[in-house]
RNA sequence: CGGGCCGUGGCGCAGCCUGGUUAGCGCGUCCGUCUGGGGGACGGAAGGUCGCGAGUUCGAAUCUCGCCGGCCCGACCA
């Protein structure tokens, strides 16, 4: 993408309304526009980090053999009052009545929708195991939005749900959605702790949020500080390997870390050496939870078992905050020129500065270096503008884009341009070929020049 | 929903207390010139129903009341 030709509306200022540095930093990059109280457009840039955390999170969802699909945003409240929660959710739940007078609400969350689903069309243990999920807006009507789309009133969230025959089915289910989300974040460049939490007014006390460690965290923590060298990592596994799962999940569960809802001091002193205690706080990007037959049973999602008996499914379900998950990485990586996208999730793969625009030669040379990224399969936004060089450095470090190829006259005399890590900072000198390589490496991908 | 604060060109603010010419400043935007490796300089220009509505007054951005919107703390929450 040509910058000239780009719509990146930068801020100079911290717009007044926000306080927090992911807010602040994603309103002065251009990528939100606030709509109304906790509603946000979402801006270019901002759209095209929305759409690689939502990409990451399908990818992962159908690794683990999930299947991807789409429910709506209104529902209607029949469903709501059969499983009783059409009370139950009170104030949040925005509720608005169609020209017949219908009572319709804007869905905070699908339970109802998935199980209705279920049940007119899975009626036989032959159908199990099922785990169906989607992405999609939800609005829950808090009373005080804040902190940008951290906390907003409509939110974009990857929901799912999972149907099994037993409670060691479900149990399955809930190790193999613990292990997909450890590989979820980390692929964004988050390191997300999974710790035990409350079930809230979605049920169930089987469950684990995952937690982003952040001073601007909404939740206090406590953990052993071991849990933190922790990394999945690059590692295989099966997720149909009951056991596999199981032993993940111990390996990241069995330390203390519970947020401020769960934490018991005495369990935490007695389990946790005195120098290992950590006390944090933390944004949540994500919780599981299995949850039996509270909601199969109400509403009659059975299905035949091997004897022909009708039997409520074992059910569980299993959030991430796609739109938070924006917010959460700013906060979780960033400096005090801007953002700092991991390259899991960056708007582009790369920068490329032309610090003299209208020179022939730096201009040739960028032309062929944004080809040549675009060759690698990648995409490069190319700063063409007239602005000055500290203009467009600096516009480069508040987007965060991971990789800067910087191009002027002084460096082509050389032959040479400057490859610049965001994270690091530090630079280097090289031919363009040599810069395409690195980029090419650093996405694993190969280069063809 | 309780408590506090704020709405003035796109953004950040001053002016309000103590009403009185054409409502200022910085940034940004547009045009021009000089520039050109970390938000450059100079010259010119555009852009404002002072959140909305009533009221007080000869006269309201300024005082009063109501409403709307937003921010912060608390309770609540992915």
């Amino acid at each position: 993408m040509r910058l000239s030709r780009y719509f990146l509306p930068v801020l100079k200022e911290n717009p007044a309304e926000a306080q927090i540095v992911s807010h602040r930093l994603m309103l002065r990059a251009g990528m939100i526009k606030q709509a109304a109280s906790g509603i946000y457009s979402w801006l270019p840039l901002g759209y095209r980090v929305l759409r690689n955390i939502e990409r990451i999170v399908h990818e992962e969802q159908q690794r683990a053999g999930h299947i991807p699909m789409l429910m709506p945003t209104l529902q209607s409240a029949d469903l709501w009052r059969e499983s009783g929660r059409y009370d139950d959710y009170g104030e949040e739940m925005l509720r608005v009545t169609d020209r017949h007078g219908r009572d319709m609400l804007y869905g905070p969350t699908n339970e109802e929708l998935i199980t209705d689903i279920f049940r007119s069309h899975v009626g036989s243990y032959r159908d199990l195991p099922l785990t169906l999920y989607h992405i999609q807006w939800k609005f829950r009507d808090e009373v005080r939005p804040r902190f940008g789309v951290m906390r907003g009133r409509e939110f974009y969230m990857k929901d799912g749900y999972n149907f099994d025959l037993t409670e060691a089915d479900a149990k399955h289910a809930y190790n193999r959605h613990l292990v997909s989300y450890l590989r979820t974040y980390e692929r964004m460049g988050l390191q997300a702790i999974p710790m035990k939490a409350e079930g809230g007014p979605i049920g169930g006390d089987y469950t684990h949020e995952f937690l982003v460690l952040a001073e601007t965290g909404e939740s206090g923590v406590f953990y052993d500080s071991e849990i933190t060298d922790l990394r999945f990592g690059h590692r295989e596994i099966d997720y149909d390997d009951a056991p596999a799962c199981q032993a993940v999940l111990e390996e990241f569960t069995s330390r203390y870390a519970r947020t401020d809802d769960t934490h018991d001091e005495a369990v935490f002193n007695e389990r946790v050496p005195e120098a290992r205690r950590r006390q944090a706080r933390g944004i949540e990007v994500g919780q599981i939870f299995y949850f039996g037959t509270k909601y199969s049973e109400p509403m009659g999602a059975t299905v035949a078992d091997k004897d022909g008996n009708r039997v409520p499914v074992h059910m569980g379900s299993h959030g991430i905050g796609v739109s938070r998950l924006t917010g959460a990485i700013i906060e979780a990586s960033h400096d005090d020129k801007g953002i700092i996208w991991p390259e899991g999730v960056t708007p582009f793969h790369c920068g490329i500065v032309n610090l003299k625009q209208g020179d022939t030669k730096a201009d040739a040379a960028c032309e062929a270096l944004y080809a040549s990224v675009a060759a690698l399969g990648l995409e490069a936004l190319y700063d063409d503008t007239e602005e000055r060089a500290g203009a467009k450095f600096a516009t480069q470090d508040l987007i965060g884009l991971p990789w800067r190829i910087t191009v002027g006259p002084r460096g082509l005399k050389n032959g040479v341009v400057e490859l610049t890590s965001r994270r690091t900072g530090e630079s280097e000198e090289m031919p363009p070929a040599a810069a395409i390589e690195r980029i090419a490496q650093v996405y694993g991908k190969a280069a063809s020049i």
